[in-house]
DNA sequence: CCGTTTCTGAAAATGAATTTCATTTTCAAG
DNA sequence: CTTGAAAATGAAATTCATTTTCAGAAACGG
């Protein structure tokens, strides 16, 4: 699935991996679950893309550098990366849930054509600022939010 | 599921019943299906209610003024309010889909709790800004937008 | 090493959403 | 009014992503 990015980077560095490893190993100790080779070798496979991957597409990117991992263990992997950190949820609305990495990354929005499933980010610190103001006025503690845009890209609207 | 409102109006008016319905028949006809009693009667039910609806509950409560509707035609039906623009679906997220009013209501948003499930809406015309200024942005015609902050309510911090 | 705890992955279960299909209803033309 | 073709209905079956189960394998503190 087609994807601009608007910060686009180099491709990730060993030097993130390394330290992302690190904080994925960190999480597992504190809650007394163990490193395993399966692990790392998601973990790493996440990192080298720059997509909002569902379980399914990981699972088949895993496969090629290690056939034997199943889906069971990378569906259970993504929620450990979820938990410290390292990845979030984002939901396009089509079913399927999809990961991204949140590590390093700046808060950023989407938006996303109902044609063709291919998806721009943005980034608006006002839209920050406009989940601590509500929270504010109607006493909610905030800890999160989504907004995403759908409409149609330049490409679907020509054909 | 408790639920805030700013803009609390009156309950629905048999007016707007009337014209909701002849939005409805108006849209059946345009695109060659039948008026039946059971859509008549999920229509009515649906406006009665100011809450945010899952299939299975609008069902329940349909099924209180008519016993034979079946949950396929609650369902079908949903899918055609939200096709004339009667109602729109709204994604809170917990892996159900609910459907609210879109007729006669300023555009709002919600911010759940995450702890007791409950709901607050809110307004911002700046939201409504930003579609359009991203969509312009980077070449998308929009169509909607989904704003969604997740937190803990000031009832759930204290217990 | 050893033993206990956790992990793994295939398969089964879950559950909401959607489709199927036999029957019933609508509605417009006669 | 009929009438019959098209659509609607609703119970049941299906789909499909997600989640859980379980028996054997691997990790790691002692």
């Amino acid at each position: 699935m087609l994807q601009k990015r608007i910060d686009d980077q180099p491709s990730i560095s060993g030097e993130m991996v390394r330290e992302a490893q690190g904080i994925l190993h960190q999480h597992l100790k504190r809650v007394g679950l163990k490193q395993t080779a399966q692990r790392d070798t998601i973990l790493r496979t996440f990192l080298e893309t720059r997509d909002h991957l569902s379980t399914d597409e990981l699972h088949r990117l895993v496969q090629k550098k290690d056939a034997g991992i199943g889906y069971t263990t990378v569906y259970r992997t993504l929620k450990l990366l979820a938990e410290c950190g390292l990845a979030s949820e984002v939901a396009f609305h089509d079913g399927i849930a999809r990961y991204e990495h949140q590590y390093n990354r700046r808060s950023h929005h989407h938006m996303v054509c109902t044609e063709c499933g291919s998806s721009v980010e943005f980034f608006s610190h006002e839209v920050d600022l406009l989940e601590q103001e509500i929270g504010r006025r109607h006493n909610y503690s905030t800890t999160r939010h989504t907004f995403q845009i759908y409409g149609v890209c330049e490409d679907c609207r020509k054909a």
